[in-house]
DNA sequence: GTCTATACACGGATAGAC
DNA sequence: GTCTATCCGTGTATAGAC
């Protein structure tokens, strides 16, 4: 009925939306495949495991993520644009995945090791890039600078996606850049 | 052979160990058993559930921050100290519980309502004086700080856990106090 | 492709002996 | 108090019909 594509990122992205909002192991295929429309076993025929599954989520947000963060710092070389603006479109861009995948969260996962070294990469450019461009935007310790950002930012989509009354992504983005830009 | 509270105690510091380190639901009671070396079985002489200990571990961390930051409190009020050694002795508390609870996190292990109820205003005190103490050491919009540093913190103890690469422990508090302080 | 049925392991929890 | 044995629900995964 469905293209095999089509049904293929119909489960990625349930299980985006229920891994994210529950964590890895507290979440079932019964509740992925439910989420879908379809049965648990029905997902067997396009993935071969939970874990799979996982791992082509955190494939595709680090894709999005290490473009996302390219452009900027493209943007950030060839123009002058303000530090918060930058931080509000990290912010849009994490809320819409869902999803901030950092290092701790994958080992929490408890992921099988070579999976997690096939992913290992992917995260470190993406990291790497968003120091350069907090760089670029002048903030100094840049390093630690990005592990501040990206906390604050998982905190902040985690947060969101419970329900916990927390600011506004501009009042919250205008206050990182605050800090940074001192 | 060991007298009951020991027992208790034991439990408490094994099972704390392994839900900070892989998370509540991915712990499983023959796990922090083994670790306390008796079987399942006897875990349930202690508690009559999993969900229990994991509420007594939230409420004696809770009670010691709680403790300890309205004692930073009371410091900051009467001498005047760095915001950094502040920061620094906090990291050393969170450190040494291994643990820092969060709203979030207590959502995301999905806990009885009733008992996550009940952890609420002890979590919201501690907070409260955390905002306060970073208030009397003139840190500006000291809700928003209290959030960033709570979640740095929660991170770095995380990352500390797993073994991942980050900075020292003198080299971060000095660097989450320099972002408050300007 | 999607289903029903089922195998199989694991996890929480209890019963009852010692 | 601690154990062995066991119950039972849930979860991942597979077999095989349609």
């Amino acid at each position: 009925m469905k293209g095999k594509t089509d049904r293929r990122q119909e489960i990625v992205q349930a299980a985006k939306s229920l891994f994210s909002k529950k964590g890895y192991s507290s979440t079932s295929m019964d509740e992925i495949a439910e989420k879908v429309g379809i049965t648990k076993a029905s997902l067997y025929y396009f993935f071969e495991s939970k874990e799979r599954i996982f791992a082509e989520i955190i494939e595709e947000v680090l894709a999005e993520i290490r473009n996302y963060m390219a452009m900027e710092l493209k943007i950030c070389k060839e123009h002058s644009r303000p530090l918060a603006e930058m931080i509000d479109r990290t912010i849009s861009i994490c809320l819409k995945n869902g999803i901030v995948i950092r290092s701790v969260d994958v080992k929490m996962a408890d992921i099988h090791p070579i999976i997690f070294e096939k992913i290992l990469p992917a995260l470190a450019e993406a990291k790497k890039n968003l120091r350069q461009t907090l760089a670029c935007h002048g903030v100094a310790q840049s390093e630690l600078a990005a592990e501040v950002l990206v906390n604050s930012v998982h905190a902040y989509v985690l947060q969101r996606k419970h329900g916990i009354k927390i600011a506004s992504q501009k009042e919250y983005s205008q206050y990182l850049a605050s800090l940074f830009a001192k």
